[in-house]
RNA sequence: GUCCUCGUAGUUCAAUGGAUAAAACAAGGGACUUCUAAUCCCUAGAUGAAGGUUCGAUUCCUUCCGAGGGCACCA
């Protein structure tokens, strides 16, 4: 990439004027004024050489611009002591020509370099609701996951779930109070019977002593009647759960379930604690973090069940068994993040290399602007529900088209998922959601829709040049180089950063600053004519193209034919 | 009480210690007989408070104020 290219220059120069320096630090300037690149490395420098900033950035362009490579048309020193960086017309016209060949690789590094990653995410409990936490949980974990493979990892997606514990016990319960038999159960039953459940077990001393004895059959399987209500029940939810992903657009390689890693978890943490890393304290099984500065967790209960703690040690046990990563991502909300320092620390404790290799990523919670929407489900906003109200509303707006019904709910599809990912995506992972239909998922400016439009847009223009025999060809003669290819050079590096960073939200910004600057383009230049910069203009908007779809291809966002 | 996150325009939110703090929505004004107006152009508007470190702080440190989450058998 480019960047490297002009720090390993950069690097290579200061080598010949007998400076050397650990990092060079190079950005790009807010303003295109200021050039391409920008580097602060003379104001740093000049400190610890005394001397004066400026004059040494001189002194440093100066021998920079001495032996510059073709890429750059010139190197200047601005405001304290910038070094400035203008890349040339070759460059642009190269890169143009690369990213036209590379299409659909085009973004792809191999920073990872076939790093063997496992990403878990999603994390729903069969029968219980799958709500918008969990569309959350999928969505950036889907971005995290693809973001790792577009940088070259190996990659496995990962869902545990919690098909045994207490929710269950509930569910199975009621379900024995209402006289549910195994043919009656649907997915709206079992998130009824939840809700009975649960109330029971806050208001009724009796219920709740006796779904605690249910909790514990679970565990043992000790219970023919429950059994086949628990099976049948299971395999509800979980069908009801893959219909979800297939609409969302992910594939798990592995499902992980409580049930099995409950097992495992307990013996570990049994024979940790003759190791004395866990002790006992009023029957339960705890870890003292407050030596490490964290907070004391029980890993086994008083009546010998296994609790998360200790699951999630045979969790990460059995993960590792199914797949040797060398990386492993958990993605949940952000309410368990300081019980997985906790966690972590225990597996430092016990399993120090797969502790090192495990990385938390907490997200943001989706709240409600207070008092603003009910659900029909009670208090769960269901994925489902805010799938069905966002549809309604895209509707709305392609009702008056000119397509069959059913291409109508194809793209209705497409955009309201396109929409609800978009929100979800579009800013800092660990940061609350307020989720408002009316200004969340917004179907204008910043979001999911405008990109998928402009995207729709410009493959139309290139479409209609193809019917007039006109293909988009880089010109290499004289001309003004646009902001919009100054600006599209630089989606590899935008990848790898957001990658490193396990950030999907700069892929966004940076989709959204494209697309906004090529409908400004749009707007003040026709693209198709007879002159002789139509080509060129026409490979301009394949370049946007590409990145707009390789860009919402990594945020997990389709793009319809037409909208 | 204690630990962890976080406070940026009216609202939703960006900004690898850098140059004039980026956008969108809402407000006001304009642009479709012409490649898709889910679009574009213009106007107004923000770093919770006080100190400190730094050539330079939204970003790092301290205190305060405010919000959310964790702190023993739920995940």
């Amino acid at each position: 990439m480019i960047d490297e290219k002009i720090k390993k220059f950069i690097k290579e120069t200061l080598l010949e004027m007998s400076i050397s320096i650990d990092e060079i630090e190079l950005e790009h300037p807010a303003d295109f004024n200021y050039g391409d690149y920008s580097t602060n490395l003379a104001m740093v420098q000049a400190k610890k050489m005394k001397e004066n900033p400026i004059k040494f950035a001189e002194k440093i362009a100066g021998e920079l611009t001495k032996n510059k490579p073709k890429e750059i048309e010139k190197i200047e020193v601005a405001g304290n002591g910038f070094i400035n960086f203008y890349l040339s017309k070759d460059f642009f016209a190269d890169n143009l020509k690369e990213i036209l060949k590379k299409d659909k690789n085009y973004g792809k590094n191999n920073f990872l370099k076939r790093q063997k990653t496992i990403v878990e995410f999603t994390d729903p409990n069969p029968f219980k609701e799958f709500h918008i936490g969990h569309l959350m949980s999928n969505t950036i974990g889907e971005a995290i996951a693809r973001l790792m493979e577009w940088n070259g990892a190996k990659l496995k997606r990962a869902n545990y779930q919690g098909d045994v514990g207490l929710h269950v016990a509930k569910v199975m319960w009621a379900m024995e109070k209402q006289n549910i038999t195994s043919d009656k159960i649907n997915i709206t039953v079992l998130s009824r019977m939840y809700m009975i459940g649960t109330k029971a077990y806050k208001e009724n001393e009796t219920a709740k002593k006796e779904i605690n004895e249910i909790n514990k059959k679970i565990y043992e399987n000790s219970d023919d009647e429950i059994e086949e209500l628990y099976k049948k029940g299971r395999k509800i939810s979980l069908d009801y759960f893959e219909t979800i992903y297939k609409k969302l657009g992910t594939k798990f390689d592995y499902y992980f379930f409580e049930s099995n890693t409950g097992k495992l978890g307990k013996e570990i943490v049994n024979e940790y604690l003759k190791k004395r890393i866990f002790e006992k304290s009023d029957g339960a099984i705890i870890f003292k973090g407050e030596k490490y500065g964290l907070h004391t967790r029980v890993f086994q209960s008083s009546d010998g069940l296994p609790t998360y703690e200790a699951k999630e040690l045979g969790l990460s046990k059995i993960k590792y068994r199914k797949y040797k990563y060398q990386k492993s991502i958990v993605i949940t909300g952000n309410e368990i993040n300081e019980y997985f320092k906790v966690l972590l620390k225990v597996m430092s404790l016990i399993f120090p290399k797969l502790a090192e290799r495990t990385l938390h990523i907490g997200h943001g919670m989706m709240r409600l602007p207070k008092g603003k929407m009910s659900s029909r489900t009670g208090d769960v906003i269901t994925a489902e529900f805010v799938l069905d109200e966002v549809s309604k509303k895209i509707m709305e707006v392609i009702e008056q088209r000119n397509m069959a019904e059913e291409e109508k709910n194809k793209i209705s599809e497409i955009i309201s998922i396109g929409a609800i990912k978009y929100s979800i995506l579009k800013q800092k992972i660990g940061k609350d959601i307020i989720f408002d239909f009316d200004k969340s998922i917004s179907f204008e400016g910043d979001s999911g829709p405008y990109l998928q439009y402009t995207c729709v847009r410009a493959e139309s223009v290139i479409e209609k040049a193809k019917a007039n025999n006109k293909k988009p060809k880089v010109a290499s003669e004289e001309k003004k180089i646009t902001k919009l290819e100054r600006m599209i050079y630089k989606f590899p590096e935008m990848t790898k950063r957001a990658g490193e960073e396990y950030s999907p939200h700069y892929i966004v910004t940076y989709l959204i600053e494209l697309a906004a600057e090529f409908n400004a383009y749009y707007a003040t230049n026709k693209i198709i004519g007879d002159d002789k910069g139509s080509q060129h203009r026409l490979a301009i908007t394949k370049a946007v193209s590409i990145i707009l779809k390789n860009g919402l291809e990594i945020l997990g966002i389709k793009v319809p034919e037409k909208m």
